[in-house]
DNA sequence: GTCTCTGCAAAATGTTTGCACTCAT
DNA sequence: ATGAGTGCAAACATTTTGCAGAGAC
């Protein structure tokens, strides 16, 4: 085997590299097809299956995360530092909760019941401030 | 209004009873339709909309747990005590890890950065005792 | 007898895939 | 020039819903 042959072999297209930019700007860890309306106002002709593929691609490649929060959605997270996220019972909106915030106890080294833990997530979940505010409803 | 209008509105049919009494003698958090076959040995007649729908009542009433673990599918839990989740990387089985285990810090009282923090949800991830023991893929 | 619940089928929702063409490398 | 990536449409998987009839209370 070549020691060339695992050089890089994501094509950064166009669709791609627009993805990842709005992904970037934004914190509100939108779903897929709240990606493909931010994508669409610069790249009109993107389809739906384009922007999947693509953030399929991106969350393999560690440039974004993919969440599994509650909800029927996927959503995609273009931060891929360490925090938790906490999503609004109301509203259904997840924000970023810095990891030091809550801090988590260490994972244990040992098996727990025979499961050798690598590894968590965290969702809080509660109520935003917008919803707060907003309690009359 | 009556004051008996708050009365028990639930009406414990056949098929509600037998999907609550398979969902109360297992551990392995079944899919809706891992129900469905469960049940279905006891009732063949029942079609999976009656399961959704009756799985959806016992969780309203906190009969049971609706979980929101990765995955496609969702899952449920017929122990409604406290305790965590860990979802196997390999093959994807949830088992219930007790509280005492993996104890979390306390959910500190003011809100996090505009968020009030009402519970939270934690899925431990790593591998199951199977799948360690079994290592060669 | 009333009104919730059921079974069935159809719809809705969210995501993935087959295919021929395009474009980054 | 090659093959990964694209747009489109169709398939897929999971969950929800409309409806007429059944059954718990």
């Amino acid at each position: 085997m070549n020691i060339e042959s695992d050089k890089q072999q994501f094509r950064m297209t166009r669709q791609r590299k627009v993805i990842l930019e709005e992904l970037r700007k934004v914190t509100s860890h939108p779903t897929a097809d709240q990606v493909y309306e931010m994508v669409r106002k610069r790249l009109p002709r993107i389809s739906l299956a384009t922007v999947y593929r693509n953030l399929e691609t991106l969350s393999a490649a560690g440039e974004v995360l993919k969440l599994e929060v509650s909800g029927t959605q996927r959503r995609y997270d273009g931060d891929t530092s360490e925090h938790h996220h906490a999503r609004c019972a109301m509203c259904g909106s997840v924000i970023d909760i810095p990891a030091k915030a809550f801090p988590m106890p260490k994972i244990p080294s040992e098996a727990i019941e025979g499961f050798d833990i690598s590894g968590y997530r965290l969702e809080l979940t509660g109520l935003c401030q917008d919803c707060r505010t907003t309690k009359a409803v």
